[in-house]
DNA sequence: GCTGCATTCGCAAACGATTGCATTGAGCTT
DNA sequence: AAGCTCAATGCAATCGTTTGCGAATGCAGC
């Protein structure tokens, strides 16, 4: 393994000093160098096989060009499309990713944004915070941090989140349209952003349409897995046989329910109609293929990689402290109308 | 955003030199300092917030303690649980990676090498390199490499891979089993390692069997998509209308193949049965439900990991050139038995 | 009481790049 | 021709840590 090149020795090639070296590779060269010089280093740079230092250009002017991105999980297929979107509007300019899972423990969260300022990120984007994250608070006035998919509530911290409240109130508008009226509910977790906007959608969404959202018909997911979804429609049916449809606040959950029916031996969408969020992938292959609110998780990242680079530049430039994607009702097979 | 504690803090408040400092923060500082002082300046430090500065330690000692992750997407179900299993045995040991997606472009992946090594990562851990990888191959005698999943052959570079030729050979002895004799087969990209090994398999199997594989009952997708699973199985229905069953290299060629007889009116399994390969999230949930060849991901991610950290540690130690993983095939409703 | 050795710590030079300031020399003004 | 400006380049400090080397101290052995 052979030993790396360095400006040093480019400039000892070159005859001119090492700092002539530095001028003449950054990207503004000829504001202070000739033209001649410049093309001459570069190309003794380029033949010499040259590879800039990143980590010893990063120590001198404290910038990384590095980001931090933390999810709980990025075995959730909901989470690598928000990566791909952030790189997708960093890597061009410059910055790689040091990507990092919570698995949803807050503990680890901490630990993990502790050790992305060690490594001195330039700025977080992280889609791993619970609804009142202290940590990532803290964290927040002394790096640039935005937050993805969920929000840190009081936290001051920038958001790109879904529209949570809209895609509930949008499936629930469509069940009522196929005259369903006793509409039982699977709620999200309560320390997850995602899970408070859709809980509180799904109440306000009853009232709107003049239906009691009675307690027995709601039934809050611990997390956002398949077998909690099982449970909770298991729970849900034995306290009100009357359902005739459940909205689920996640895909997850949904396809537990859809499960948990058919151990019933009820038929989906024939006795009991379901919808998810999310639109995950194979959720259109399902059977009878899920009805559900499809998010935009690229643009999701895309945009809060474009508002962590504005602060990047610029520390105290003003950003929108909530972005909300507008989503949309995806109709498959899972919804029937009641007659 | 205020300034962060250096060692030099910590040395003025201690009232001692910074190296000593340094080597108190050591984790054998008991070797060259007094227990006393070990103590008094680790509390000292802690009180005061001190976070070493990695940037600054890895351009002393050339070591970053970052790993780059190449992979080809990761929102392909397949990888995250290899990143999952690399970092389930690098994170422990201090190391922090670095992810980047080659959307499987070779010039992508060469680029992206480049840029790993200026970011000085300690070691590669490529899972996208093409079957004769020139790229990866000049990498590797620069720094540590090790491939997952895939191997580049006549590299050098030591590979973790799954049981390929194993997994094909048991699918097949498991269709004969059942009595099929006319197979199609929908093989993977030739120009990866898996498609390499898998179509081998295949063309072996077949003779074991002493069945004739008759060259229309092959058909070579060009990517792993449904897509292309779909036209495949399309093609090898016209070309020979009495296969029985379709082996496919895949899941998601399996999945594309079972859309591709839907939508001929044929019923999976009582007309054709169908097979994959990885045995990827929800191809349980997918009816008839996927009988396919399970790989363990995570634990090609944990043996990758652990190898390069081995190459890291030692550079001159003598690795296994080629590591392969069990597979277990994985019986449920595509497959039925031919009577 | 002197030598020798071990322990404990400070000194200062690295690592590779960036950047404010000093220096040089050429061209221009007066 | 002296003085000036300005462009082009060199000089050296700096970022925060690590580490080889040497200095100082203490203690045991003779």
């Amino acid at each position: 393994m052979k030993k790396n090149i360095t400006i040093k020795d480019v400039a000892k090639e070159a005859s001119v000093h090492v700092s002539t070296v530095s001028r003449a590779l950054s990207p503004n060269a000829r504001a202070s160098l000739s033209i001649e010089v410049v093309e001459r280093v570069r190309k003794i740079a380029k033949d010499m096989g040259y590879r800039p230092n990143r980590i010893a250009s990063g120590l001198r002017t404290n910038k990384t060009m590095l980001i931090g991105i933390i999810i709980p999980d990025i075995t959730n297929s909901l989470y690598p499309p928000i990566v791909r979107g952030v790189e997708s509007v960093l890597e061009p300019e410059g910055y790689a990713s040091i990507l990092v899972d919570t698995d949803s423990d807050p503990k680890r969260e901490e630990k993990l944004l502790e050790i992305l300022l060690e490594r001195g990120v330039d700025g977080i984007i992280d889609a791993a915070v619970s609804s009142h994250d202290l940590a990532a608070a803290k964290i927040a006035d002394q790096i640039p941090v935005v937050t993805a998919n969920r929000r840190a509530f009081g936290s001051g911290i920038p958001s790109v989140v879904n529209d949570d409240a809209g895609g509930i109130k949008a499936v629930f508008d469509l069940l009522v349209k196929n005259n369903h009226s006793e509409i039982g509910y699977i709620g999200g977790p309560r320390d997850l952003s995602t899970g408070n906007a859709r809980n509180d959608a799904f109440l306000e969404a009853s009232k709107i349409h003049g239906i009691d959202a009675k307690p027995e018909n709601s039934i809050f997911a611990v997390k956002y897995s398949e077998d909690e979804g099982s449970k909770c429609a298991d729970l849900l049916l034995e306290r009100n046989s009357e359902i005739t449809a459940i909205l689920c606040a996640n895909d997850r959950l949904a396809i537990g329910a859809l499960e948990a029916l058919a151990e019933r031996g009820l038929e989906c969408p024939k006795d009991i109609s379901v919808t998810g969020f999310n639109d995950i992938p194979m959720s259109d292959r399902i059977p009878p293929g899920l009805t559900t609110v499809r998010v935009l998780q690229f643009d999701v990242g895309r945009i809060s990689a474009e508002l962590l680079l504005k602060k990047i530049n610029q520390v105290d430039l003003a950003v929108p402290e909530t972005t909300i994607m507008p989503v949309t009702v995806i109709e498959r097979g899972s919804v029937s109308v009641r007659d």
